[in-house]
DNA sequence: GCTGTAACCTGTCGGC
DNA sequence: TGCCGACAGGTTACAG
């Protein structure tokens, strides 16, 4: 799925069309995604102002204000809307081509008629709406750890979340609680960049690893947003653009290529389910 | 409490 | 060509 870098693409991509626009209207095709829409889903949002868009983690935060011309919300009057687009789900700005009608869930219709269109074949993607004093209790959002892109995460802030740990540091990077907005693909890559074997306890990190590992999460991580993140199977932008950060990636999904490092091989293991790509020689 | 695995759902791809 | 199984970027529930 998208992981930070898919998501953060798309709220910038999003930011540009929604920004100060109403929703005219909202058609709720589906509503058994990951789990059911909240109740009255569309009527609460008709008419209701785009403030801003904000992303935390992998959940894409869409801030709204009052139904009347009034833009500033008092309190109690706002509302947030959450959306996370699990494995497969795509954000279309507009009509464009409609390769798979049944796959299409929410439809926002903003005021101007700009069609905001949410398809996810898999399901897995999730909505929901809640009044901003609940978002710091919110159940998907209060056990996030940290932003890898905030100034706040820093080498000391990650040893402390591997501190103790017994899983492997691949298994413990893709934990959301340690670090939000990591997952599959860049925890591969920046285990890489650090030289840093996925199957090392995470616990055993001491403070130059850390620093490696820390860097190289947020550098691979600010390359991937520069790149408009990756696009594999399913992901494209909110305006229907690929990707090209899977043109840079130096392990996921090159199993039996020659390491870009020092030309080993690299490998491809099964951790937790998972497809994990290292090198041996590189990373230990 | 921590860890690993199965399950959720559906499209795609490779092998036979 | 068609069928079948494996696999896919995430997250949760549950068993051990």
């Amino acid at each position: 799925m998208p992981e930070l870098p898919e998501v953060e693409t798309v709220r910038r991509g999003l930011e540009v069309r929604l920004l100060g626009q109403r929703f005219r209207s909202v058609e709720a095709r589906r509503p058994d995604l990951r789990w059911p829409l909240p109740p009255d889903f569309s009527a609460r949002l008709r008419g209701r102002k785009v403030l801003a868009l904000r992303r935390r983690g992998k959940y894409l935060l869409v801030d709204l204000g009052v139904t009347s011309a009034d833009a500033v919300p008092r309190a109690g009057e706002g509302l947030v809307l959450l959306v996370h687009l699990g494995m497969s789900g795509r954000i279309v700005i507009g009509d464009g081509e409609d390769e798979m009608p049944q796959h299409e869930h929410v439809v926002f219709v903003l005021e101007d008629g700009t069609r905001i269109r949410f398809r996810d074949h898999r399901r897995f993607g999730a909505m929901d709406l809640f009044p901003p004093a609940a978002e710091a209790g919110h159940w998907l959002l209060a056990g996030l750890g940290p932003e890898p892109l905030e100034p706040g995460f820093t080498t000391a802030v990650l040893r402390s979340r591997l501190t103790g740990r017994r899983s492997s540091l691949k298994a413990v990077l893709l934990d959301q609680r340690v670090i939000a907005g990591l997952g599959n693909i860049y925890v591969s890559e920046a285990l890489f960049r650090a030289r840093l074997s996925p199957l090392r306890q995470a616990g055993s990190v001491g403070p130059v690893r850390a620093a490696r590992l820390s860097h190289a999460i947020r550098e691979v991580l600010e390359e991937a947003i520069a790149a408009g993140g990756s696009s594999l199977r399913d992901y494209v932008d909110a305006s229907g653009e690929l990707g090209y950060f899977q043109a840079r990636f130096r392990v996921y999904d090159r199993e039996g290529l020659p390491c870009p490092s020092c030309g080993s091989t690299i490998r491809r293991i099964v951790q937790s389910g998972r497809s994990t790509f290292h090198c041996p020689a590189c990373q230990r």
